[in-house]
DNA sequence: TGTATTTAGGACTTTATAATCTTTATATCT
DNA sequence: AGATATAAAGATTATAAAGTCCTAAATACA
């Protein structure tokens, strides 16, 4: 469904949504470890995001990354379709550049329903009502 | 979403049973002008489907593939997990290998509704009902 | 029985994704 | 100012997906 990249890209949001009260830019080591992914592969994915707005960074020592407050609450979508794009929610599932409703692909009106579905979720689900339960300790991020 | 073998599979499936009632096989060449693929990869998708028995295939002259009527009413979710298994339909979003209702990952409770949508369309839609339609002319396949 | 036709299967190539490594820029502290 | 810590950016490598090509096997038909 999602691209690694993107699977990364959405646990890095939740860690940082859950240490926000904190007030303090954090490192990639701390966050690669808290999320287990490798190091390196998940400084490229916050630079991503911080390109995006979507967090802040910091240079030099104490420097780091923090959950961009003005941007809040943050959507689950805005993570997603910063890192793999609107295709999920947008393109026709068999490809067809061409489908839509009016000229739709065999399987068009079968996934309308499902894709507005998860399009609705991603839109109204943010980041840190997320994060709170993984807080809470009922849900686990690694 | 899906993988663009299994973009291809649906519309193979489709096409074969648009033509069921000739009751012929269908070559390579026709199948992969008919929905507008790539003809040595359509061919590689066609072996993997007769393997897993959806469709029926005869060498040599007259030879081809056609629907294995054995099996037939066809659903969606059998083609789907015949080319992209049911990781789609029954792995975590996020990659876990260990999330479960039990045990869940952050996202775990906002995606399983939408999985058991999908997962539900997928197994009650057959590719008959949908090549029935392509037929009347409101759908297009390529 | 020989030849043309067509799928089967494997080797190969290309492209995209995943992941790493190296160098540079920037900030902090002494 | 100098040393150190840290992210930014670009180059590189590894792995997987997408796609091609070639040879072998099977079938039909003359």
């Amino acid at each position: 469904m999602f691209s690694k990249a993107c699977e990364y890209g959405i646990k890095i949001m939740i860690y940082l949504a859950k240490v926000k009260d904190e007030n303090r830019m954090v490192g990639v080591k701390e966050i690669s470890k808290a999320i287990d992914s490798p190091e390196a592969f998940t400084a490229k994915i916050l630079q991503q995001l911080a390109k995006q707005n979507l967090l802040l960074s910091l240079r030099g020592p104490h420097g780091g990354f923090q959950i961009n407050k003005e941007d809040c609450p943050i959507m689950l979508a805005k993570v997603v379709y910063a890192i793999d794009g609107e295709g999920l929610t947008s393109h026709c599932v068999l490809g067809f550049k061409a489908c839509s409703g009016d000229h739709p692909c065999p399987v068009h009106h079968k996934f309308v329903a499902i894709r507005d579905h998860l399009k609705g979720m991603l839109m109204t689900t943010t980041i840190e009502e997320v994060a709170q339960q993984v807080d809470e300790g009922t849900y686990f991020l690694a």
